[in-house]
DNA sequence: TTGAAAGCGCTAACAA
DNA sequence: TTGTTAGCGCTTTCAA
């Protein structure tokens, strides 16, 4: 169970040389005569020394880790920040703790206070809704990355996606291309015509971010928004996008309400993520309408399913490497003492063309 | 940054006892008399005490972490995993530490070999394919579980999934209820009706225990083995699955290679994963087949999706939140010096009936 | 039942 | 450039 058994004092011996000078030689701290150094590398081959960290931190106070903090694993994005955050932790020599808070009473904002009393020397926050008190619990001098689609309120640095952006643009793109029925998939639950002026009121940030940046694009090119091509409350699944189609179609719905579909039949769906965006291929494919032919169709996310649908999925990558990077490095930099403005940074997804757009 | 100031000291100066007290009254060590525990309380309370953790290592050389050790995100079935490892171990005390080897240079057993420097007490470790050298790396007092499909040498504690008998269980199933041609989607590349024998050469071992699991069934029945019922080599995809229904049914394929279709229409489509089984709903709806009428489809993993799929998807839940627990329990049974004999824990899977089987 | 003091493995003043 | 020494915050003998 106890694992370190070779101490420094041991290592410090076998090279016959101080405890200090040992310490100095592994951390590559103060002037090492090189023959010094050969000598405890060669102690520390020997023994087979490993430095104790826990020990270490005892006067350094830093753990070398850092913590991540998610609700659940609830959406496939958490694995790609988790997958991200350990390579760049791992490079830059963290290790990486991780903790859930969909379970804890308090939430959030309790794993946040407890945070300074765990062995990371700071967190990568996930919030998946806005921090209570607006953001109070980050006040503090313990250093907290948050990151997901509601503001940190100031109080922390926070990474985020340009979800509105990039909706317009793709938006833009289509329009660029001739296409003049742009659906959208889907907008809230009770988002429509009359509600949208009230969109405040949803705290799905993400979801109105992207329809406001499909908006911005239409009104960008004085094209007038068509409601009867923004279905509103679908899941964001396939079930949810096959539904939707349904409805923009106008047939009858495999689970969904009944729909409007008083118009011309839309020649291209923009979806809210992959999911959706298959199921709608899905759906389209099964009405005989041709995928880029009749309707582009185009999702967001780039999910593995994707490159492997047929007709392959053109998505929006919303590079969540690039994201977890991102995380990592503002962190260290706070955990090593950097205390600039708390700023907010909005990293920029980009479209990956496959065949359900046409060239 | 150093988050830990109040110290056991404080603590005991504030409560008027000693250091001693202090620390039996919060371990719930020794006996402490009620009003001592009370003061002790108070002064915790007054001061928001925590205990050090890394300062409690040094004497217990006990961190109260885990590690978990997974080759990278790959397979939904890893989030899952990871998230059961994080609930059982919150609720017995203990963080968890998370590492992926698949970017190690010397892989699994690179991190095996690592394991005792870090600051976990012990590591769940997830094979994706036997441990070289028989399991060398396992010799030693450091604490590992390993899970997954392939064998420990007998050399730690194993948890897998009974892989073979819930095959064999599902196909005796569908046979219970007069299917007559029940089709396996996909063998490994290269396993087919000439080549089985072979099979030991294969090195994914949940592949095969699922398809001798099928078999094992067939025979019992005195069913002859139709290898034109069991495609090979196509990927656990959506894709995959289509394509190997492409192939069953004698179409041109979409990706595949050309199939023999030689027999009668299958009345049963019993697959490897539950992608694979949505791919190939999918294609036999796609061809006016209908299930559950025609054919019977029954997938394993139980992901979110195939509860969303139209008809929804019977299939094997692996119950992943148990099979974490297990690994948990048996983990920190061993950090706390359980020195039984190893065991391999074989966990049964369960069946989800829902609309793609007949009732 | 509680206290005093030593020491876990390491780093950091301060000396030499 | 290297050595000596004093702790970091905790647990744990050994006494009281």
């Amino acid at each position: 169970m106890a694992a370190k058994r070779v101490t420094m004092a041991e290592v410090a011996k076998e090279a016959g040389v101080s405890i200090k000078t040992v310490s100095n030689a592994i951390n590559g701290v103060g002037n090492v005569l090189p023959k010094t150094q050969k000598k405890v590398d060669a102690a520390v081959a020997k023994l087979g020394y490993r430095i104790d960290t826990a020990a270490r931190y005892l006067k350094t106070r830093k753990h070398q880790n850092i913590g991540l903090a998610i609700g659940g694993f609830d959406s496939p994005f958490y694995t790609q920040l988790l997958e991200g955050v350990i390579e760049e932790s791992t490079a830059k020599g963290y290790t990486v703790t991780i903790s859930t808070y969909n379970q804890l009473e308090g939430g959030v904002e309790e794993l946040i206070r407890e945070a300074p009393y765990s062995n990371a020397d700071g967190w990568i926050v996930y919030a998946s809704h806005p921090l209570a008190d607006e953001g109070k619990v980050l006040e503090g001098e313990y250093p907290i990355v948050q990151c997901g689609n509601y503001t940190a309120f100031g109080k922390a640095d926070l990474i985020t996606l340009d979800n509105r952006g990039s909706f317009r643009e793709t938006t833009q793109l289509l329009l660029d291309r001739g296409c003049t029925r742009i659906a959208a998939l889907c907008a809230p639950e009770g988002i429509t015509r009359d509600t949208y002026h009230r969109k405040d009121a949803v705290r799905g940030a993400a979801v109105i971010d992207r329809l406001e940046g499909y908006i911005d694009a239409l009104r960008d090119n004085g094209v007038d928004v068509d409601w009867s091509l923004i279905p509103d409350g679908r899941r964001w699944t396939m079930a949810g996008g096959a539904s939707a189609v349904d409805d923009l179609l106008g047939g009858a719905g495999d689970g969904g309400a009944g729909g409007s579909g008083d118009g011309a039949r839309p020649d291209a769906i923009l979806c809210y993520n992959d999911s959706a965006a298959l199921g709608a291929l899905y759906e389209l494919q099964l009405r005989g309408v041709s995928v880029p032919g009749d309707v582009q169709v185009i999702g967001f996310d780039n999910i593995a399913e994707s490159q492997y649908s047929s007709p392959s999925l053109t998505t929006v990558d919303p590079m969540w490497k690039d994201y977890a990077r991102m995380c990592v490095t503002r962190l260290i930099a706070r955990i090593n003492g950097d205390d600039s403005p708390y700023a907010t940074i909005a990293l920029h997804p980009r479209l990956v063309e496959r065949d359900s757009t046409k060239r």
